[in-house]
DNA sequence: TTGTTTATTGATAATTAATATCTTTTAGTT
DNA sequence: AACTAAAAGATATTAATTATCAATAAACAA
């Protein structure tokens, strides 16, 4: 997992070389999405930021959340349910497991992607630019009870 | 690709078990289904029926897909923007090529999921139950424009 | 074939997450 | 300290989906 710190810093640097302002706003859910402890949602990030803005509001959350994903530096995981979630701390494309149940989502290790886009580019003709891979299932608390 | 007519057949056999009427309409989309030539969206069902059903409501054509789905003989691709496309010619998990540009959905051959899933579960201790991969780019005719 | 029951249809209202709008505030700069 | 443009906060709007409900018709029995 790549250092909130480093993810925090280069998202600023971003957004400096682009002249956006940084507001106390803006750096708090910068600060979250750098962490992106268990892929928050929006709702989520905005009530993690509560305590220390509580004025705040739900569109500035999704505001800055759309700007950060503009510089390429969010992952937008988006589902049909409109219950997406984000990961700040690895932009890029990569597996996700997903808990149906309690909606926990991790990063397992896994190999092999790359190639298979190469193989479908080869099969399909199509020039491939990013993907996604979930797998859905109940994690090991869940299934406990 | 599975024959659509034995689609069709073994969709209808679902709904007689499970004593669901089969009206003019329903069986309409479910012969849309059966085939789903493009992966079509709901919308693009209901265009097709407008010429053998001018009345038809677009709320029947969600209520009929979303019953088929129960039954699991059809594959939901939800998307973040609501653009939800479906299959019920192969409702199994399988991996989709999706063009940015036109919207075309098409099946790649693609070996090694099965395995991957394995791994994962290995890996995380969940119990994987399904899962989703989608290859985004470009396809050869949008790319030659 | 007719009548009865109950799911389904069609039309429309309600819902809800996301986006747009607009006024006020403020970050960055002179 | 003043200026300007971007951003925040509040709220209205949008649009896909879902819910509601009266009218219709499929399935089945007499």
């Amino acid at each position: 997992m790549p250092d909130p710190k480093e993810r925090f810093d280069s998202i600023i640097k971003k957004l400096r070389e682009k002249d956006h302002k940084l507001t106390p706003q803006r750096l708090a859910v910068i600060k979250i999405l750098a962490r992106s402890e268990g892929h928050p949602s929006i709702v989520k990030i905005y009530e993690q930021l509560q305590d220390d803005f509580p004025t705040m509001s739900l569109a500035t959350v999704y505001r800055n959340v759309i700007l950060i994903k503009s510089l390429g530096e969010v992952l937008e995981l988006g589902f049909a349910d409109a219950s997406n979630r984000y990961d700040g701390n690895k932009p890029y494309p990569h597996p996700h497991v997903i808990c149906i149940r309690c909606d926990k989502i991790i990063d397992p290790d896994l190999v092999g992607l790359t190639d298979m886009a190469k193989e479908v580019a080869d099969e399909t003709g199509f020039e491939i630019l990013t993907h996604r891979l979930d797998f859905f299932g109940i994690c090991s608390n869940c299934m406990a009870e």
